[in-house]
DNA sequence: CGCCCTCGAGTTCC
DNA sequence: CTCGAGGGCG
């Protein structure tokens, strides 16, 4: 039987008044009826819905208590990339930023920018989809570019509205991006809910908030009242000429928009904002960690543009971090796969900031000597970032006299070995290839995420091989047996089956894992990359030359010079020779022959800045498609492309005839090749 | 040569 | 995340 068609209407009604209480009770904390008149209009909506099934839709507010739990968390690509920002700790930071807003977006020194400035909550950077108007996903930052689908969860957070409100939705796809957090309060009640229980409490409200948006029962997840800020939106095509704009228009859309948000002229008046902020962050029931800065204008931020993956056009004004006292035990020093010496301060263990921490790097002697961190010495440490504990300063006036200097070591702790400074590097070094350390760190590296990915081998296990006499060298993995795995201590049958198969699951890398997980200096993942690609086998590999490398893009003389005599020296050649013949096969890089196209055979030199892709990328399809670049300008170029600000390269294709391409008409001849 | 940016390498805790 | 150092450009 069909509903009635005055059910629906009177559904229809019921989820508007719902979703305006709503509203007005979770975002503008002005509630205009009583928890007995809200719970019956709810009730009664619910009831129709239980009457009716067919007439139930996603963004109901009955949708918002949870469902039953997943198996794991599947994956959403952003629209546009979760950038990050860079980091001010001080005023003069703020005035550098602007300078640099005006350098890069050419305007005069002493024009005054229109800025917004928010507060930085202390949360979960969130991203919401909507299509016209109605949430259909939502996505934690993740690595920036795809994070995990948390939709079920977060359609349960009150504040963020199912639906946008009535006459207010941009039409098609949009991103609305903003921090789920959790306020003081709401965070104590859940951790006394967790103590009465017997679970483990959370060491913060952003721990909690992270807990409650990763859990994969969202009924748990609609326990915890969890709370929005949105403070970003993003369409395919800009809507809004400032960033401000976009934020009046989510707040009509009746997304919570913090309240503090403020535009201001002027950076003078963006630092007082900020230094009252930092007093004042108490009086707030939510934890904040900074105050986010943004140029106002979308013309002008995209005028400032962006480096690497961080806008130029915004700034985190960080308040001062929490900071603790405790006293250094210890001085030890570590030794790296590269045999680099790095002294490590022991602490009598200290909570700061949401961990118990007892060991922070000193980095090198020169820091060490700068910050004069002796044992026995009361230190101040705080997080630097979010993880990585710092010794901020020592503690001169608690010293008693018994405190020892650290004399820095010119022997290896892990060989005994000498250990040398190089005149003008900060590092010593151990110069013993076959240290333990390094011969360990080595093969850790080996089985590393970007090297040869091999799960299983990591610090204990790769100990274990080289306690036993099992491995040497990286070569001799790959004639391990499981019968000698399974007679290591923690190894039982199955886990030793593991080892063996991922070390199996190894033997043909790409020529650039291989590379990279050789461990030569200066050589990470991205110039093995780039060496791979131009070298093309493991045998050019083994041939190749100071002279030809350093012809390359992003190879110089030093990595240059450090490749060559990684390959002249004997005792990596029989390395590399031992994984030829136990079976390890670098992939030759398949170059796919590109006969025809704009490229084919031309030469082209880039001048000024490219906005939609790094030059890196533009140099990329150049050659994909069988171009090469050129750094100068001469009667061979065939094209020259001039971005952003183009320099004397532009002038002298103009003189010579050259070819010149704008960015726009370079993409639009290399994506039509790409077809 | 100086500036800007990116990369490499080392590090902590759960 | 942070430091130091390498590479590219003007």
């Amino acid at each position: 039987m069909p509903a009635p068609k005055k059910a629906a209407e009177e559904i229809q009604a019921l989820r508007e008044q719902i979703n305006r209480h709503n509203y007005l009770y979770y975002v503008l904390d002005a509630p205009e009826i009583g928890d007995a008149e809200y719970d019956r209009l709810f009730q009664r909506l619910v009831e129709l819905e239980g009457k009716y099934p067919e007439l139930v839709t996603p963004d109901s507010p009955t949708q918002r208590v949870g469902a039953a739990p997943l198996e794991a968390f599947g994956t959403v690509r952003h629209m546009f990339p979760m950038l990050s920002l860079n980091n001010a700790f001080e005023v003069a930071e703020l005035q550098e930023f602007d300078r640099r807003v005006k350098t890069f977006a050419d305007l005069p020194p002493g024009e005054v920018i229109t800025y917004v400035a928010e507060l930085k909550i202390d949360g979960l950077a969130t991203c919401l989809r909507y299509e016209d108007g109605l949430l259909v996903s939502a996505a934690t930052r993740g690595d920036g570019a795809v994070g995990e689908d948390v939709t079920q969860n977060v359609r349960t957070i009150k504040t963020i509205p199912l639906r946008w409100l009535s006459g207010s939705a941009l039409p098609g796809t949009v991103e609305v991006r903003g921090e789920v957090h959790l306020q003081r309060s709401e965070f104590e009640r859940i951790n006394k809910e967790q103590e009465a229980k017997g679970e483990a409490t959370f060491a913060n409200p952003r721990n909690a908030a992270a807990g409650s948006v990763r859990q994969l029962d969202s009924r748990i997840t609609a326990k915890r009242r969890l709370n929005f800020f949105a403070y970003e939106v993003r369409a395919a095509e800009p809507r809004f000429p400032t960033h401000s704009q976009g934020l009046q228009r989510l707040r009509e859309a009746g997304f919570p928009v913090n309240p503090h948000s403020k535009t201001i002229e002027g950076i003078d008046e963006v630092a007082a904002y900020c230094l009252d902020w930092q007093q004042r962050q108490g009086e707030l029931d939510y934890n904040v960690d900074g105050v986010v800065v943004k140029v106002d204008e979308i013309a002008i931020q995209n005028r400032a543009g962006w480096v690497s993956r961080s806008p130029r056009w915004a700034i985190a004004y960080k308040f001062p971090a929490e900071e603790a006292l405790t006293v250094v035990r210890d001085i030890l020093v570590s030794v790296g796969r590269t045999g680099v010496l790095t002294p490590v301060a022991i602490m009598e263990p200290v909570f700061v900031d949401g961990s118990t921490v007892q060991r922070a790097t000193l980095h090198n002697e020169d820091e060490l000597r700068r910050k004069d961190v002796r044992v026995g010495d009361t230190v101040v440490i705080r997080k630097a970032g979010d993880v990585i504990p710092e010794v901020v300063r020592v503690l001169p006036e608690k010293r008693t006299g018994k405190e020892k200097k650290f004399a820095f070591p010119n022997k290896c702790p892990a060989c005994g070995g000498p250990a040398v400074r190089p005149e003008g590097e900060v590092a010593y070094r151990c110069l013993n290839p076959a240290c333990p350390a390094q011969v360990r760190g080595n093969l850790e590296h080996w089985g590393s995420r970007g090297a040869l990915d091999i799960v299983g081998l990591g610090e204990q296990t790769v100990e274990a091989l080289v306690s036993n006499g099992l491995v040497k060298d990286v070569a001799d993995l790959y004639t391990l047996t499981k019968e000698q795995v399974k007679g290591l201590e923690r190894f039982a049958d199955k886990s030793a089956d593991n080892l063996v198969r991922a070390i199996e699951g190894s033997r043909s890398p790409t020529l650039a894992r291989f590379i990279y997980g050789l461990g030569i200096r200066h050589v990470g993942d991205h110039v093995a990359e780039v060496l791979a690609e131009h070298l093309g086998t493991v045998e050019k590999f083994l041939e190749a030359s100071a002279a030809d490398l350093s012809q390359v893009s992003e190879v110089g003389p030093v990595i240059a010079a450090s490749v060559e005599e990684y390959v002249r020296n004997p005792g990596s050649r029989a390395l590399v020779a031992k994984l030829l013949s136990v079976g390890v096969r670098p992939q030759p890089v398949r170059k796919a022959e590109v006969t025809e196209g704009p490229f084919v055979g031309k030469t082209v030199v880039f001048t000024g800045g490219l906005s939609s892709l790094t030059r890196q990328e533009a140099e990329r399809l150049v050659k994909n498609q069988g171009g090469r670049i050129s750094s100068s300008v001469s009667k061979e170029t065939d094209y020259v492309v001039a971005g952003d600000k183009p320099g004397s390269k532009h002038e002298k294709a103009l003189k010579l005839g050259v070819r010149v391409l704008s960015e726009e008409e370079f993409l639009r001849m290399g994506r039509t090749a790409e077809h």
